[in-house]
DNA sequence: TTTGTCAGTGAAAACGTTTGCGCTGTACCT
DNA sequence: AGGTACAGCGCAAACGTTTTCACTGACAAA
């Protein structure tokens, strides 16, 4: 809220012609003489006339914002998801009203509201851990506000979604281990409500099927970040039939099994094998460098903002759904052999 | 923008009373009979009526919104700050415009204007590198709109400021490496227009001249990242009269260091010393484990924001310039004695 | 009965824009 | 001269709210 600021009203008055005049002048309207219009916006640049963005978008209907929901900013990916989002926001000019979830389900919705009240002309989210019903986001399709959905998608509403190819990912990680001589591969994952979770552990199990390798149940672990990733790795290190792998859901959680893994001075990758997921900074700055799956949040977030604002354009046209994967990168660095 | 959200209008028309009354029933009115009230929730609850923010700021002249503009996204720190600012915007009922300036004078121009015509009722930013002239922020407060400047400060405009103890967190950290007898100590920093390189800097030269260090100009470097500081570390590394210390500007660049010192064969710490600054989680990852200044950025964030709310809060009243101060602490690990 | 009080409601203006329509006056055509 | 055309501009409605003011009717006090 500003008092000062100057409206277009300001300016008719100070120029004694009516507000339409002001306003054709200010959009460069062919209707109006060129001297009027000159004198106007000679006026208007001198006071630092800037339209009033909530009127426009009153009397327009529609924003020019768009709603981002995530669970979490600091947190590599999440963090280059919305770096992505403001490079295509930014080139279409949109403007972006952040929300984050914490992973709570009661935030998420209390966020979607003021969506819906902020008149947002579509809303880009990851859903939270604890979420498990839609009926929110259901109400902004109902509203007719575009959704798109990324990484943790949400399946039971139709709408666009951009997501990692998970299930790749975690196939070819899992391969890559078992091809360098591991059999007894554990898997630390997040809770298996993520379509995420579901699809990695996929990735993992068809990898170990398609290599003849039974599943061990005891080798796979509700488990995602670095502090708890520690206890959990420790144990199963000293359990006598101890994993010769780790692949984890992401690098926090690879980076508390490398230095469990470590502190128990086991040799990295001889005796074991440790691949994340992410590939973030930390990866690269960890000893012995991290072998993790990479994934561009960049692309994550621009994929997911280019199939918004496409949506929004042709609101209305087919409603079809389109989905977006983006392509996972093995990257092999020191803790695998 | 949607097509189909109720007013209102649609409320009032369907139960054949007035907006008025509509209006005072969701607002719980004192001066409405409980009937017509109850019937009004009920209806709005049904079919989940939600009130248009857009025209609500226009009435009441005040947006609810906060605009941010950073200077990058996917930064341990920035996202840090971020994450605090969301923990009090949602306390106290705001919701956040973000911006980002990726370090260009231009973009941040550009992102002031659109807040300014968002109608923010208050803004928080740090600087881009690019920046050395202030006129899109002087409109800000000349628009009355309250501003707080957090970590790259602006000195030029009236206004709160928060940082981090620059001066003190590097004085510390440099007495410290000091102590543990380093005597030839690099400092790797970005461009001195920013306050927080002066500021480091300063505490820098300061512990020097304390233990009677002469100052070698040829320690001190320009570079702040990763990738740059790999070959400047490696070239000093290498030359007759290397350092024994470095001191880095954040992590990134410490860790670039660290990784030239590591592939040289230094013995870190007994031959080369390392202190960051930040602690990102890649310091813990690293190994050896870097020493480090920690700095809050969640307390950056958190402080900033309340600055701004209670400037809000209080406009009109005395226009006293607040500074907040944000601790550092040295973070003590392995690559340091 | 007359007056006054007050609970309950509605009408209308306002916030800053855009835009369809209508009004004036000049210039051109016949 | 009479008519047409159109350039140039203003009026007013509309977007969804809140809020001031005024109105109605019921009921109590005189």
């Amino acid at each position: 809220m500003s008092n000062s600021q100057i409206t277009i009203k300001d300016i008719a008055k100070a120029l004694n012609v009516s507000v339409s005049t002001v306003s054709r002048a200010l959009n460069d309207s062919p209707d109006l003489s060129g001297a009027t219009k000159q004198q106007v916006q000679e006026y208007a640049r001198q006071h630092h006339y800037k339209p009033n963005l909530l009127a426009l978008s009153m009397k327009k209907r529609e924003s020019k914002t768009i709603g981002v929901i995530v669970p979490q900013i600091i947190h590599h990916f999440f963090s280059s998801v919305l770096e992505g989002m403001m490079d295509v926001a930014e080139k279409e000019g949109f403007n972006v009203l952040l929300f984050r979830s914490r992973d709570s389900f009661e935030k998420e919705q209390h966020s979607v509201q003021q969506l819906i009240s902020s008149q947002v002309c579509g809303v880009l989210t990851s859903i939270a851990k604890e979420t498990t019903h839609y009926e929110h986001f259901q109400e902004l399709v109902d509203n007719n506000i575009p959704v798109v959905f990324f990484d943790r998608i949400c399946v039971d509403i139709p709408s666009n979604r951009v997501v990692i190819d998970d299930y790749a990912g975690a196939l070819a990680a899992t391969e890559y281990l078992i091809k360098t001589g591991c059999h007894r591969i554990a898997f630390f994952c997040s809770p298996l409500n993520l379509e995420i979770s579901k699809n990695r552990r996929g990735g993992y199990l068809d990898a170990l099927s398609k290599h003849g390798i039974p599943v061990d149940k005891d080798l796979i672990k509700i488990c995602d970040n670095y502090d708890e990733a520690i206890p959990v790795a420790t144990e199963m290190l000293q359990s006598e039939n101890r994993p010769d792998a780790f692949f984890a859901v992401n690098d926090e959680t690879a980076l508390g099994i490398l230095h469990a893994t470590k502190h128990l001075h086991f040799k990295i990758p001889e005796e074991v094998s440790i691949c994340g997921f992410t590939d973030g900074f930390a990866a690269i700055a960890s000893d012995p460098q991290l072998t993790t799956v990479g994934q561009s949040g960049q692309d994550v977030g621009r994929s997911a903002m280019e199939l918004l604002v496409e949506k929004i354009r042709h609101k209305g046209d087919q409603p079809l759904i389109k989905n977006k994967i983006i392509k996972t990168k093995l990257i092999v660095r020191e803790t695998t052999r």
